[in-house]
DNA sequence: GATGAATGAGCATTCATTCAT
DNA sequence: AATGAATGAATGCTCATTCAT
């Protein structure tokens, strides 16, 4: 009487299947029937669980958030200085990314396709995200490490954007030039160096 | 009897009216028809002077990113301190956001839908831009101005995406919270303390 | 504590559903699954008692008929007068169109989306009751009350046509002007004087 | 330089296409595709002229309706007596269902699946022609040769109702087993001896 | 018998592109 | 060059029906 998942649970297979359709073609590009193909599933069966295409796309992003904010959080727990949290940080996100390239392809480009997501949904599991580099760099200002010019609001978006800029560039460059590790490297050596507070103060 | 340009370049009417319609709805929600009724021609002209939508998708961003590296490049001539240059080339990058947000709104995200733009383009003339970036850290580091531990070909990328990132929110943001020169600052600190060269060396 | 039928006849129950469902939506645009809903079974089930969607139409309509004609005959039996009698038919179908306001709709309207249905079974069933019409109608010339000149086959339509448009009109209006009952007399009124034989020959 | 019509008005054939498939094939099992080919245009040019395969089967209605009741109030203006008029209002619309039989089967049978008419539409034309009738009936209790008794507003309706039953009879009639005059004739002096005015008045 | 998840054929509608004028 | 009516390929979604449980 053991437990065998006979076969994968639907919603899961489908939103496999939707990511790497998705991230192949585009979203725009992709028919209904390609991802039902991929995932073994007839058309009409995605729509038993997924209200439209659109919805599909979406669910993707909102699958894959959860996960990976609950598992960066347990990550970062780990650590007590903001500097190594930082770090960790940056790792973990461009580590993510070469582990789940086609589900980054899909959050980076072709979730923006989506006016449905772009006006609505952003807001909540894009800004928890955010909200993780805020706190680092709050938690800093407080024990003295990070600047209190820094303005984390404003500095949260800069990180994000560079951090991503970067992944984005290395899961489209087709000859790596260079490992994520050497990225995220560059990156913290930057931005720890710029957040750093001047030890006697500046002008 | 205000003088309105009776015929202006039909070429730049058709590019100009498809900027501001893929900004409002996106690439794949225009039509074609949108575009020539805001042009104020017919249909059938589009394909007069532009293959396909997606080569006047294609043709937006050439258009711009000619005049905006010549006019980028011919702003930080007037400076000859690369950490002034720098501070220029922030300050410009968002200007030209701030002055172009339908512009903006296209390149970052509309464009990005073109297959054709993401696989054989963006090279060329995005990289023309990214190098300008380059150029100033190159600079910099030359003059010791900049940490020879930068990689230039890695950094450059991430200020992009954050300066651009920075943009983009700053574009979608509906209440402006703060100004983008505000944002510039932030950057510009940021980066600049971040690229140091350290005097005596580093911890 | 009101005594409902636990269980009552599933074969009834869905019948009952579907004509509700098809009577409020139309036939093509209610759905297995509504009438499924409205009878409280599966969808699966309703195929256990009907062919087809489209057999499910047809018998509603069977399904009334029998029962209609059966307890019309016994009403009419009543009485002796062709008059009379047809005085009773009219009544009878109005008061069964005012109690049955969605089978009638269905019955009216719907059914007569069954290409099946017009092209096969309608000659059954309703030439049955047509020909309720058409014997009193001979009965009341042989008896000399109604003329020789009506072509019972004919007029029966037609009386069928005006009695059936006018319970039409009656379930359809939204606000009720007049009572069925104002209805029935003056259709009696005049088709019992349009048959009536002329003492004397006529002008 | 003479204007010939070279290919028919398109909106004419669509229409003209559409009455003969719908009535062939019933609204709903008819195809977009079915009535472009028979109408010789391709499927997208149906909707340059009708919004939408709902719009078009009320077209031809709207279409229709105009046409015949302006022709049926000129054919009635010929004569002045009200039986008279009663006379060719009935041979009119059966010639008129004779001479346009597929477009009866549409108005009829299939115009009836459109809840958008069943709701707004119908009132409007239906009931100018129903006007007709109406008017014919007052006009002839004026005059003194029609019952007073009879209520023009319910009888007008079950004239209308056995005279289109009869010619709903008679379209689907495989075998016509009498001819529409003969149906008319009928009709007429029925209704005519049904409505006449007692000439010292009855209980 | 009863279920309801799964199926997949079917179709209205859109819209980039063409071409006769 | 300019037009815009006409085209027809393309596809998201629905829903009657089936069938493993």
């Amino acid at each position: 009487m053991v437990q065998v998942p006979r076969e994968v649970d639907k919603h899961a297979r489908i939103i496999e299947a939707a990511t790497k359709i998705f991230s192949q073609k585009g979203y725009f590009h992709s028919k209904i029937a390609d991802v039902a193909e991929a995932a073994g599933v007839a058309e009409g069966t995605i729509y038993l669980y997924f209200k439209s295409k659109e919805d599909l796309l979406i669910s993707i992003f909102e699958h894959s958030m959860d996960k990976f904010i609950h598992e960066g959080k347990k990550e970062l727990s780990k650590f007590s200085s903001p500097e190594e949290k930082f770090k960790r940080f940056v790792h973990f996100h461009l580590s993510l990314v070469q582990e789940n390239q086609n589900l980054s392809h899909v959050i980076q480009l072709e979730l923006r396709q989506s006016s449905k997501f772009m006006k609505e949904y952003k807001a909540d599991k894009f800004f928890d995200y955010l909200r993780v580099v805020e706190e680092i760099i709050e938690e800093g200002q407080k024990s003295g490490v990070f600047s209190l010019k820094i303005n984390p609001k404003i500095i949260r978006r800069a990180i994000f954007g560079a951090v991503d800029e970067m992944a984005l560039e290395w899961v489209l460059m087709k000859e790596k030039k260079y490992t994520l590790e050497k990225c995220a490297d560059q990156l913290c050596e930057m931005f720890l160096n710029g957040m750093k507070a001047n030890p006697q103060g500046s002008a």
